[in-house]
DNA sequence: CCGGCCATGTAATGTGTTACATGATTTA
DNA sequence: TAAATCATGTAACACATTACATGGCCGG
């Protein structure tokens, strides 16, 4: 979460970080989207290329000294606008923790145990470094940072619940052996 | 969720769906694990052939006009054992909704608003549906039901924080707009 | 000057869905 | 008997990751 090329005194996340190169827009997704979202270099790279031919991202090299870096073209943010109206392809759910879960007679109740200990751990240490982003993001004053706020508070919301759920399920196993 | 080839006074979940056709499975899947598994036909026939061939299920056309059933054999089960050890592969995340509204201010707040009511609206359906199904598996006995219960605590857990997430982020956007 | 990070790409590979074709059986 | 459901399968396609190859730049 360190802010490589970061401007001073900063108002605008996405000013922040543009341009880009393809290397660093793999980064940002990580560490800003990296909760709910993830794209690899084999999807970058040629899709970088593809909207430039497209018209809608165009290089600018602008005082860098190695690799090439976009930015989002007017074209580009009208497309993008377009995009995010479209309907959400459904993605079919398939949460492999669950399923074990789902099969705990034969998997035994060990095992079990240890899913819902790993499960609550995760959470936990999701649930700390969403509530240092939030605190971060509560400073930020630009028209997004309400809307990456919403997004941290999902993490938040999910982190708490997986807590709950999996102190309660472990509770409940503990009970029934 | 009608039990077809339902036994009377069953009380055992898994002897109740043995043996099952391709179909049956499928269906099963979606009725059962809907809310956090899915598989399509076009991986549950060749899958279950290339089991058969395996010798880890076995086709058994007991008592039945149409289609084959299959059960699963020993050492089948045995391979299912060892399966539910191995580490949970991870999935990338990729959540659209989230990912739409992390570009909000692009988006528009209209659209936001639009997004966090049919998110809370999916989750209120989902919450009944799993209540409804909590208290069914509530009254089954076998071995397994104490970890479906467990399956089915982590959806409600899940369904309840989307619907507090939606609420309060509306709220938020109301006051920020 | 070397280790680690920045940076770019692609080929192989796997995975899984969708769409389609086909027909039997049950039920209204 | 017509419609709905049960049932089986596959081919085409889309998608995405992983692994690998390659090299420049920068700090200690």
């Amino acid at each position: 979460m360190t802010r490589r090329y970061g401007t001073e005194g900063r108002q605008s996340w996405a000013r922040d970080r543009e341009p880009m190169t393809g290397y660093t827009i793999r980064q940002t997704i990580q560490e800003v989207l990296g909760q709910f979202w993830s794209e690899s270099y084999g999807q970058i790279y040629p899709t970088l290329h593809r909207l430039v031919r497209a018209g809608l991202v165009a290089p600018d090299a602008q005082g860098r000294t190695s690799g090439t870096t976009f930015r989002i073209t007017p074209a580009g943010r009208r497309r993008l606008r377009a995009l995010l109206r479209e309907p959400i392809p459904a993605t079919p759910p398939r949460n492999g923790r669950l399923l074990r879960l789902f099969f705990g007679a034969e998997l035994g109740a060990d095992a079990c145990v240890a899913l819902l200990e790993e499960a609550g751990a995760a959470a936990v240490a999701g649930l700390a470094t969403l509530e240092r982003e939030h605190a971060e993001v509560e400073r930020e004053t630009d028209a997004g940072a309400a809307y990456r706020l919403v997004t941290i508070s999902a993490g938040l919301h999910a982190a708490r619940a997986q807590i709950a759920w999996a102190e309660e399920s472990l509770a409940a196993l503990r009970r029934s052996t």
